[in-house]
DNA sequence: ACAAAAGTGTTTGACGTACACCCATGT
DNA sequence: ACATGGGTGTACGTCAAACACTTTTGT
């Protein structure tokens, strides 16, 4: 663990000039197709240098006058369509000699990562197509060696996304107004593995935590019983706020 | 929830030119006094516009060749002599406006904090002198009105700091090398509040999970039994690694 | 001897786990 | 009728909460 520097070589720093910087905003946005159950990442092809043709998160540089989350809905808004969002800032990547650009120009301007998480419904999400079409979902086990440290920001999202699904109601965020025990149980299971919980248990649980209602509507799917919807309640929500609870 | 942006509006917005960045990044050094029950937070009186005379969190603009880790142990260093500490990355405020310098020169550059969340032992931190000695350890539930965002900033470390140490072994980095289940359990109620958990039952707890060892060193503190020294195994640990672990 | 600090044990109830089983619908 | 998906119930083990109790020291 470093920590220590010597006080003399800390003064001489003292004199290094500052760095400078553009700032980026990467975002890694998750969907669920429950219908084939897998976990799906965004990727975009790029169309320009550095990695050229390779598979990047989407991505932008920040602008004058625009807040980094801003920053992260724009790129939402330029290449995905979608009614609910679930959106959180999840690190920032910093280091030097991250992006070559930063070798042409050596020591003038630094490039910065800072990474958003996403969550969207796969079912309402429409991928608005480039001039080149260069789009589209990845399953998150089968993606290709991507741009700069992509993969590496990748990975962190999907960690967070585990957490945040086991502690938090974000589930809520990204299914429908009304929507069965069944749907949820599916977006668990594809996120967290086949067997996170049995099902059984997993719908005692829920239901007596006492924030999900009963519509009392039913919905067919096919053959067998019809499931009952039922709705998030946000208010009935509010004591578990911030208190550690576990869906697993 | 923002997210969407008409079309029209962002290709306008692609006109517009990238704003160039200073980045700093911030500290929230954190020490629990276990003597008095408190926790403490470390701050520094500015000695420089803006906020000339506020307390505010140690930090620095980060350097040319310089990652933001190496800044965040670089202002460590200025301050603060420490054998163990733990350090991770906490979150990056980035709006427009959060530093008065932007306005002067509008819309030139602007700033950008990366903070970092430290945990270190109080017993051992030796803090280093400014000339001024602008530096203390302040409780904190008593801060004062920080410098820029820095209270709000703060409120996020504090957050981050009970959630680490009900789910992580965090506790132990700041600890020396061998100590007392009492130690562990001042710790823990200090930072997490009184009635966290029944001395007793937090004890078998953590004996029962197998990572802590007896050393067979026993000390006395004034009068009563004497106390086991026992120590953190790093190895035994290993299997709770990433799992969800509760100290509560 | 007594207080203070460390450590042990026991009872209780809540809850996660793993099943077995019943219900309602389409074909 | 029976397969299919939805939903209920139960028996068992584990563990957190609360608190009573024993052990070992200093004064």
């Amino acid at each position: 663990m470093p920590g220590r520097i010597p006080k003399k070589l800390a003064d001489s720093l003292n004199q290094q000039p500052l760095a400078d910087f553009k700032v980026g905003v990467d975002n890694v946005i998750f969907s669920v197709d429950t219908a084939q159950n897998r976990l799906l990442v965004l990727l975009v092809m790029r169309q320009q240098e550095p990695f050229l043709n390779y598979w990047g998160l989407p991505g932008t540089l920040v602008r004058q006058g625009e807040s980094l989350e801003d920053a992260a809905y724009r790129i939402m808004a330029e290449k995905i369509r979608v009614k609910n969002l679930y959106l959180e800032q999840l690190y920032t990547f910093g280091g030097p000699k991250r992006d070559p650009r930063e070798a042409t120009d050596s020591y003038g301007v630094r490039y910065l990562s800072v990474s958003y998480f996403a969550l969207v419904r796969f079912e309402e999400a429409e991928l608005i197509a480039d001039k080149v079409a260069g789009i589209a979902w990845y399953p998150v086990k089968q993606v290709p060696q991507l741009a700069f440290d992509h993969n590496e920001i990748l990975a962190y999202g999907h960690r967070r996304l585990r957490n945040k699904l086991e502690y938090s109601p974000v589930a809520f965020e990204v299914l429908p107004e009304t929507f069965t025990l069944n749907d949820l149980y599916q977006l668990y299971t594809t996120v967290l593995g086949e067997n996170f919980s049995d099902y059984s248990n997993f719908r005692a649980r829920l239901l007596k935590l006492g924030f999900l209602c009963d519509t009392g509507i039913k919905v067919s799917r096919g053959a067998g019983r019809p499931a009952t919807l039922y709705k998030f309640n946000a208010d009935a929500f509010a004591p578990f706020k911030d208190k550690p609870l576990v869906f697993i």
